[in-house]
DNA sequence: CTTGATGTATCGTATAACCATATATGGCTA
DNA sequence: TAGCCATATATGGTTATACGATACATCAAG
């Protein structure tokens, strides 16, 4: 079947929601973002590289994540990201945003939610 | 405070299912589509009408909604759209991926659905 | 020594949203 | 009767962005 490219855009507009909420509580770095966003959504959502860096670059730009390389022997460094106090502020809105149009769509889609 | 542009994303994603639905049970007009979805979403959904209309022609271009102009006096000729057995099916398949990714989405965001 | 998993990076291209603007009609009001 | 608002469709040009492809780098397994 065709993709309906819905499920593309969707990915766009939750990305930033979804990396958020993953360095809330601890600091991860980019391939390990990629890996749990696939992994936690059975592999209905999935990250291309070029559009999962890029992200990270953008959100730690505005603030809203901080970066730090760590160098460890007998592995690549890595940058691991972490959630600002600015982030924080920003993930509640989100969430908020996000309930808030799931609600929309799902009323006028007809789509009930479990 | 600043548009945190998630609105604006999940807007793009959303928008065809949001269509095809409202031309499920009868026929409507593009600038009526654009009106319910602001009605019904209280404000929270409002399509750009540089962004409805080419969105209208799109999914009739793939066969999923079918236009007719009406012409009526004292009016504005109106093109109204209703929904293709094609676009039926398409509907079908929208609704279940805008389920799955708002679990997903949920799931690792860790926003509860009420 | 080749393959695959891990890990970060980016060029180029295609797609698409949307600002601004245009056209057209009817009703209300000053 | 001129102005403005709601209705209704249409699009050129700008801008943003996703992603395929590709690159580089390290280590384990076979």
């Amino acid at each position: 079947m065709a993709t309906t490219r819905l499920d593309r855009e969707l990915k766009k507009g939750s990305a930033e929601l979804l990396i958020l909420s993953l360095v809330e509580t601890r600091a991860r770095h980019g391939y390990e973002i990629g890996k749990l966003i696939e992994d936690r959504s059975g592999g209905t959502l999935k990250f291309n590289v070029a559009s999962l860096y890029p992200l990270l670059y953008r959100l730690e730009a505005r603030g809203w994540i901080q970066g730090r390389w760590v160098d460890k022997a007998g592995q690549r460094r890595r940058r691991y990201y972490k959630l600002t106090v600015a982030g924080r502020k920003v993930l509640g809105a989100q969430r908020t945003t996000w309930q808030t149009f799931a609600a929309a769509i799902s009323r006028i889609a007809g789509v009930q939610h479990a």
